[in-house]
DNA sequence: AGCACGCCGACT
DNA sequence: GTCGGCGTGCTC
């Protein structure tokens, strides 16, 4: 008897064994994917993780459906990072894969059911429901289980398959199928019977009567004499202007061919067009400097100010590391957000680039997978963002972290959370592959890193060109609003400076970080605000579609004429966002073109990429957005930044708010003057005194730093101790406390005053469940793993109270 | 996580 | 009387 270990994409942490018969034991190998009963009626997908031959005790094991794998489809590199993922960030291995593996890959089983072969059945014992079935059954072959509920209009159906199985009307049949489909053209050639000069006149001849057929076939035959390459049936078709029909009936003839050939969905065409710029002297320096760093690191961070021309540095690592034949990764943050980057890399690059995301069809993700796992070398450079970490690389040799201290390389859910920065280098160890993370603002964990010497560090101090840091003022709105100099939400100053800008006809980003409207209403008569029915916030009002919506559940209701609790007409909004921004600037400037982006202008797929072509085109004068702004912008002709309000920046509750803050107004500022001419920054603020602000202003990331790592030590936090935040969900409020404070007292008795909590976040309830956290910090010298040890035998304890068996533990390692 | 089984309230 | 609500426990 032989065996195989299997592991299923679900939140278990143990594998699953089944057995198999001697051929399919020679022929399985650890990667390759199962189709395996699970369950009373489900088939999943698994991942073969070990053949052996050793019975299990204690139950029987079921066999295998089918294999679906020839060769493995992951690598054992892979299953090491992620084993390495799994233990680290105290999730299963299952919920690794479900993270990994496009969902293609992942194909799930679907209950369908037919018309029993035996065909006595006695339809007058069936009921009014399962009559309705038997009768869809007569019309179609077979029903999927959701057509059922859509024919019978209810949830529970089951009950009436079951019947109908039982009266022996139906069979119920689990089918698999796999959900990736290759990509295939249509091509057209002529038929073989007509290659003689003869059959071809005589063919023309009897096409006298149907002249598009004729057209046709005359403008294949030019396409022929042009191109050695294959006809596609669509460029045949518009080159001869003629209908799908006219194709269709030359087929049909016999007198055309059509075939097929698999193409991939995502090829860039594009040849590398462009020489790779030569390096100028910081840079080559620093080129040098990282090449160097490297015999003796394994990590290396660059800290080179906005503009100074990181990308060309990674460029002339990436053309090396190509050259001696290795797959290259970088990482970006929010890819979608970096088309002008792809683009320029492309152009160095051309088909050796291969892009990985989330915004990614299903399929086009299983094509760049099975590209990277053969080394075709279409693939052998992946830029993708923080799931690109998970390809099957065989001969990786370098990774890039770019925007190194970017918080959405950590994953919050589902599991695994895990940070792909930290990943990535656990996963360029594995692979004996070098780690280059760049960024303007480092983070403090990673600068930190560098300082102590754990990682090489690489400065760059000289924007591209010697164009000059911009110039950054602070603006006191407070004083501003006292002397009555603001417009709006616009000081004199900032308003002065936009017009100079106009004038120049050069372009102005405001940089606003909240969206909608203005978040919140309020009656001004008892003070009221309307609320989210399943959520702790206020609704926030959205001006184009007149409407209250809840960001955090969607929820949404049309804005009310009256106050709901006092019913008078007095309802204020308070705050502001983007919209309201643009609302203002359109009666401010009325003669520019003003655009926003945040996430309510971006959702469409192309919708971002057409942002960033107008704003190339100087089609906007003026664009206002939210964060996004920071990133991957890189214009010519902005010559003037604003930030509209700072301040919800820093009063965020986070310990890390302070360090986000300079990095954001950094970045935004960095997005100012990138030609000769200095930029300029404007920050309004009430409070211009503040540390964080006056270094942002001088461009003081030393200072920062320092200033920031004292107080991480004194407050105990990152990087002197390491945090794991826990989080209890359900819909008692009562039951979580509970839970919660017996979780949290399990803690104390080993950690003591390392205990955190518990206590509600600022947003305690969001859809409907009530949530608080707990967090233990742990110190230099207490060892992680023994302390997640202990964490998961508390938790074994917990989940064996009944009481607390509704409430949902979530365990998140290095949660920041 | 699903998903089935099982035990209690509101309806044809 | 049943349907369907969701608490409970299992999945090789």
């Amino acid at each position: 008897m032989y065996f195989i270990d299997v592991i299923l994409p679900i939140p278990l942490k143990q594998a699953f064994t089944y057995s198999v018969n001697k051929d399919e034991a020679a022929f399985l190998k650890p990667g390759m994917r199962v189709a395996i009963p699970f369950g009373k009626s489900k088939v999943y997908t698994g991942i073969v993780y070990q053949v052996h031959d050793q019975p299990p005790v204690g139950y029987e094991t079921k066999s295998i459906d089918h294999i679906l794998d020839e060769e493995p489809i992951i690598t054992s590199v892979q299953l090491k990072h992620w084993e390495w993922l799994a233990k680290y960030y105290m999730c299963s291995l299952g919920e690794v894969i479900k993270a990994a593996l496009p969902s293609a890959f992942l194909l799930e089983s679907e209950t369908i059911i037919k018309l029993s072969s035996e065909k006595d059945w006695d339809e007058n014992s069936l009921s009014d429901e399962e009559f309705l079935v038997f009768e869809a059954l007569q019309h179609q072959s077979s029903l999927h289980i959701n057509d059922v509920r859509s024919i019978l209009d209810k949830k529970n159906v089951v009950s009436v398959i079951q019947k109908l199985f039982e009266k022996g009307i139906v069979e119920v049949e689990e089918t698999v199928y796999e959900q990736y489909t290759p990509k295939l053209k249509r091509y057209i050639k002529l038929s073989q019977k007509y290659t003689s000069e003869e059959n071809l006149r005589e063919l023309l001849d009897t096409l006298n009567r149907a002249p598009k057929q004729r057209e046709v076939l005359m403008n294949l035959f030019m396409l022929n004499s042009q191109t050695k390459k294959p006809i596609g049936s669509s460029a045949l078709q518009k080159k001869s202007e003629a209908s799908a029909a006219t194709l269709k009936s030359l087929i049909d003839k016999g007198i055309l061919e059509e075939y097929f050939i698999q193409h991939d969905r995502v090829e860039f065409s594009g040849e590398a067009s462009q020489e790779i710029k030569t390096l100028n002297e910081p840079q080559k320096k620093a080129y040098e400097e990282i090449k160097t760093s490297f015999t003796n690191n394994d990590v290396v961070l660059l800290h080179g100010v906005t503009s100074s021309g990181k990308t060309e540095i990674y460029v002339r690592l990436i053309e090396k590391m190509i050259a001696s034949g290795k797959q290259v990764l970088y990482m970006l943050p929010e890819i979608a957000l970096t088309t002008q980057l792809i683009s320029r890399l492309q152009k160095y690059f051309g088909g050796k680039i291969a892009v990985y995301h989330s915004k990614f069809s299903v399929n086009e993700r299983v094509e760049v997978w099975n590209n990277v796992l053969n080394e075709k070398p279409k693939a052998q450079v992946v830029i993708g963002a923080r799931s690109s970490l998970f390809l099957p690389f065989k001969n990786l040799g370098f990774i890039i972290v770019d925007e190194e201290h970017e918080p959405s390389f950590k994953q919050y859910s589902p599991a695994p959370r895990y940070n792909a920065r930290d990943s990535a280098v656990v996963l360029a160890n594995l692979h004996k592959a070098k780690l280059l993370m760049g960024s303007a603002t480092p983070s403090l964990e990673s600068y930190h890193n560098a300082k102590s010497g754990k990682f090489g560090l690489v400065t760059l101090k000289k924007r591209f060109g010697n164009v000059l840091m911009p110039e950054i003022e602070l603006v006191d709105i407070k004083e501003k609003n006292r002397k009555k100099q603001m417009t709006g939400h616009f000081s004199d100053l900032l308003l002065e400076e936009m017009r100079e800008a106009l004038k120049n006809g050069e372009q102005i980003i405001l940089f606003q970080n909240r969206r909608g409207f203005s978040p919140v209403v309020e009656c001004t008569t008892c003070g009221v605000s309307p609320q989210c029915p399943n959520c702790d916030v206020s609704l926030t009002f959205h001006q184009h579609k007149n409407q209250l919506r809840c960001h955090y559940c969607g929820y949404h209701m049309a804005m009310m004429l009256n106050c709901i609790a006092c019913g008078s007409e007095t309802l204020d909004t308070k705050g502001f966002g983007t919209e309201q921004i643009e609302t203002e600037l359109k009666t401010l400037f009325p003669d520019h073109k003003v655009a926003r982006m945040d996430q309510d202008t971006t959702k469409g797929k192309h919708s971002y990429s057409k942002l960033i072509e107008a704003l190339e085109n100087e089609e906007i004068d003026i664009l206002v957005g939210t964060q996004m702004l920071a990133k991957g912008l890189d214009f010519r002709n902005i010559s003037l930044v604003g930030v509209m309000n700072a301040d919800n920046l820093l009063n965020f509750p986070d310990f890390r708010a302070h360090e986000r803050s300079f990095q954001l107004l950094q970045q935004v500022s960095g997005r100012a003057g990138r030609t000769q001419k200095r930029g300029k920054v404007l920050i309004q603020t009430y409070n211009p005194y503040h540390q964080i602000l006056k270094q942002v202003s001088v461009n003081d990331y030393d200072g920062m730093y320092k200033e920031q790592l004292e107080e991480r030590y004194n407050y105990k936090y990152p990087p002197f101790f390491r945090t794991v935040k826990i989080v209890f969900k359900d819909k008692n409020l009562i039951r979580v406390q509970k839970a919660s404070t017996w979780f949290g007292q399990a803690l104390e008795i080993q950690f003591k005053e390392n205990i955190l909590g518990p206590e509600p976040p600022p947003i305690g309830r969001i859809k409907n469940k009530y949530i608080i956290n707990l967090l233990i910090k742990i110190p230099k010298k207490q060892s992680l793993e023994k302390t997640k040890k202990y964490i998961e035998n508390v938790q074994r304890s917990f989940n064996s109270i009944k009481e607390f068996s509704s409430v949902r533990v979530n365990i998140d390692v290095d949660n920041y």
